[in-house]
DNA sequence: GTTCCAATCTGGACAGTGTCAACTAGGTGG
DNA sequence: CCACCTAGTTGACACTGTCCAGATTGGAAC
């Protein structure tokens, strides 16, 4: 066969895994992740109810690997931000604003990434793990570059952007208000470097 | 009637609600809110799978109860750490450790606070508005007492203590460590003070 | 004290869910 | 050609949230 993955409606989809995991993600534009249901994704994937075994162990299987995708697509847009920017203050200021941007308007992409019981606490995927890594890596070289290197700033940026995405994101203030408080913080504890 | 809660096993239960919320709040040590069944509540209290359909309007009736009580314990958590500080930056410390420890040790409770679908977002229960904004206000001040009275100081402290809290109870870093952070950020933010 | 009511609790029913088991279609290697 | 494996299927089970109709009660009105 020299196009394996091209049927159309045939009995052996090709590509189900992946075709779960988009079906999902378009889900989880509408609801939260804790809500999906895994007959719903089959339903929109047009398979049976019971297809995805055959690709992801559980229900917990499926949402892990959109975790995975939401968070490379986080990772994404903080590694991108800030590319135009000419001073070490001005990157760390664009990729702070694009962490809580992301937490706020893809909220529920957002927040599958956290789950405890999906990215199982101190275990993380194979998959996770790096990238896990990578954004903490981008964000403490940021801060770093803008002076913010001594012990424990890397962990308190990430903590405060963190924390303005989540409850903006929850709409205890508006992205506005985190934005511009973020930019605050940077200010003061830049001021006595 | 006397007592009209004390009847052991009456067909009147006599405070089932405050019953059922007391289970929820037991079941919520040991599991997250979103997988708490309203009829795993009800076995515990030993009541018909039914019955607190006659107390909440639904599910999230339970959840957003149990939620002001978690938010209230929080708020109280709060209040009373650094009461026994002496100086205006070690009440912030104080304060702000307990809100970190509460969402790493409680974690369970302090996610219930911020599930959207629970706590709709922009119209808090009556109940939930003054805790929310007695926390806030509790945070605001202390910060203002030790010199964090910038505008978007306030939010930035809520964020960093949010976000310190959540990756700590992922498991992200240890909560040792995310308080060390925080001192460190306290520290840097009132150098410039 | 009897009667009646509204609140409370019970059981049964229904659709929807996650998951297991058994079955089938279709391509692959021998 | 056949045996096999993978990816899909239907069927079943226990569980869930929620609606409905009935049973039980405590207390109020008379």
């Amino acid at each position: 066969m020299l196009l394996m993955s091209s049927s159309k409606d045939g009995y052996h989809h090709g590509s189900l895994a992946s075709a779960l995991e988009d079906a999902a993600m378009q889900l989880l534009e509408r609801m939260p992740a804790t809500e999906i249901s895994l007959r719903e994704v089959a339903r929109a994937a047009n398979v049976s109810h019971n297809a995805p075994y055959h690709h992801f162990s559980d229900r917990r299987g499926l949402l892990k690997a959109i975790a995975e995708r939401s968070m490379a697509e986080l990772l994404e847009q903080v590694r991108s931000a800030g590319a135009d920017a000419s001073t070490p203050r001005a990157v760390l200021e664009a990729k702070g604003s694009a962490y809580i941007r992301f937490a706020v308007e893809r909220s529920h992409a957002f927040d599958v990434i956290h789950i405890p019981t999906v990215c199982v606490p101190g275990a993380p995927t194979a998959t996770m793990a790096p990238l896990i890594d990578g954004l903490e890596a981008v964000l403490a070289e940021s801060a770093g570059a803008a002076g913010l290197d001594r012990p424990g700033d890397d962990i308190a940026l990430w903590g405060l952007l963190h924390g303005l995405g989540t409850l903006s994101a929850a709409k205890h203030f508006t992205l506005d208000v985190a934005l511009t408080a973020y930019i605050a913080a940077i200010d003061r504890a830049l001021a006595g470097v």
